[in-house]
DNA sequence: TTTACGTTTTGACAATTAACAAAATGATGA
DNA sequence: TCATCATTTTGTTAATTGTCAAAACGTAAA
């Protein structure tokens, strides 16, 4: 058994905002410049941590109008990933920091901050 | 709930070498000199993860003698330390590498290979 | 008090990282 | 075709990382 591909998979998802990112995601399809208004980040910054995880196969996407739709596809995830993102949501998602973020993507509106 | 503590040991122990370390230490206590031996890294390299390690919580130490012996406490363990080297026992434990040194460790004495 | 030796610290280096600004890309709709 | 705008790429910066060599530390034994 390799072990570099999923040790790669493992060191990315301990980044605090690639976390937020994939909790995010387990909600809801997102776009990038939703994803920057409730992460606060610039949209390159938001876009490169997206390529990263789309890459590894962790996300995927798909064009919807003018947007991309980022998003999580559990049923073609590979085990370890899918394992993983368990993990994660135990032991984090009760944490401050993730709970803001829910309550935020129940109102962005990408027709009203994407402009 | 702070999460930045938490945040930290799972990053730390997403590095190859400390991963190495903590499964070799599930199996038994070590000294520098010996986990030097195993995993073919220098001196001080060794005596850096573990400190970084140390300074987390996830290891211990005592001295025997001209040896310092580092090991797991998991009784002291701090519950989400413990989550954790459990996932990663349950998801890279077989791997080759892993394996390897398992096997290693088992012939190691520090009474031949420290002088 | 020396000597020996296991361990740790210091300093340096190459590589990687996260972040942003600015420019480029690409697709939609007028 | 052209303008718009979401997204991505490029270039740059500051910070962090893993590693080793060399020096320093600390302790046990002669």
């Amino acid at each position: 058994m390799e072990v570099k591909r999923e040790l790669r998979i493992f060191e990315i998802l301990t980044d605090l905002q690639r976390i937020r990112i994939v909790l995010l995601l387990k909600q809801r399809k997102l776009c990038v410049c939703e994803l920057q208004s409730i992460l606060g980040l610039s949209a390159p910054t938001v876009s490169k941590h997206l390529t990263i995880m789309k890459d590894l196969g962790i996300l995927s996407s798909e064009k919807s109008g003018k947007w991309v739709n980022y998003f999580i596809d559990f049923e073609n995830l590979h085990s370890f990933t899918r394992k993983l993102i368990g993990f994660i949501e135990d032991n984090f998602s009760d944490a401050d920091i993730f709970r803001k973020d829910s309550e935020k993507v129940e109102k962005v509106d990408r027709n009203l901050i994407c402009m």
